[in-house]
DNA sequence: GAGGAATATGCGAATCTTCGCATATAATAA
DNA sequence: TTATTATATGCGAAGATTCGCATATTCCTC
């Protein structure tokens, strides 16, 4: 795969890597949502989170929609829903792989 | 979700976020190889491969097998090949999609 | 044990990211 | 028009990432 391809996904994944994009897209699974929608409901300032926003339409992963007074956001593509899907279940496999080493080392140390 | 678990997803993601290491996720899901392999095939410094694969350990995405003078890589989880593979998916069709966008414009451009 | 191959680490410079704060823009209401 | 609400942008400081280069470490062979 040429360079130029990798660098297109590594940019969608860096778009990710942060905890309050990771918020915002998750709130974004169930429809669309207003930035004041999102400042009520993350706790953030406005102006931190227009900047994570920024990053996200950057990357063309949300969209917007201006009516009136307000800027709707949403998803650009239900497959990034797909996306963090994947990413919830490979989290909880860790972290239930992780505890079951724990109780194997336990269970080990107790019986020595 | 609590803002910890915002933050493991958020790491995975900025450990993917680099074109160097999606290539390297990239060979690896065909089974596993060593730093040589990765060197040979990606054409990088040794010292500079290795600190990609540095972060990569750290988040536990790959694991390590020492065999002799040599260290074998590996996935740790195939869940992140279906990752991987999603966001092929996702890259392609969003190419897709801008081709598709350009052809439009040209139409309307010749039509005019 | 000396030398060589395979891999990892330490360090400093350049670059990128994130935040807070101030300010800009745009639409609406008075 | 002025004020107000909703959202975006500019800027500088603090912190993180990436790279190249030098150097460790580890294992193997002689």
């Amino acid at each position: 795969m040429p360079d130029s391809l990798r660098h297109f996904k590594a940019e969608i994944f860096q778009a990710l890597a942060h905890p309050t994009r990771i918020a915002v897209l998750e709130q974004l699974q169930h429809g669309e949502l207003t930035v004041s929608n999102f400042v009520e409901h993350l706790g953030l300032e406005q102006a931190n989170l227009s900047q994570h926003l920024a990053v996200l339409r950057a990357r063309q992963i949300v969209v917007t929609r201006k009516a009136g007074n307000q800027v709707f956001y949403s998803l650009r593509d239900p497959l990034m829903i797909d996306l963090l899907d994947l990413m919830r279940r490979y989290f909880h496999k860790q972290v239930g792989e992780s505890v079951a080493l724990l109780d194997e080392m336990e269970r080990a140390d107790r019986s020595s």
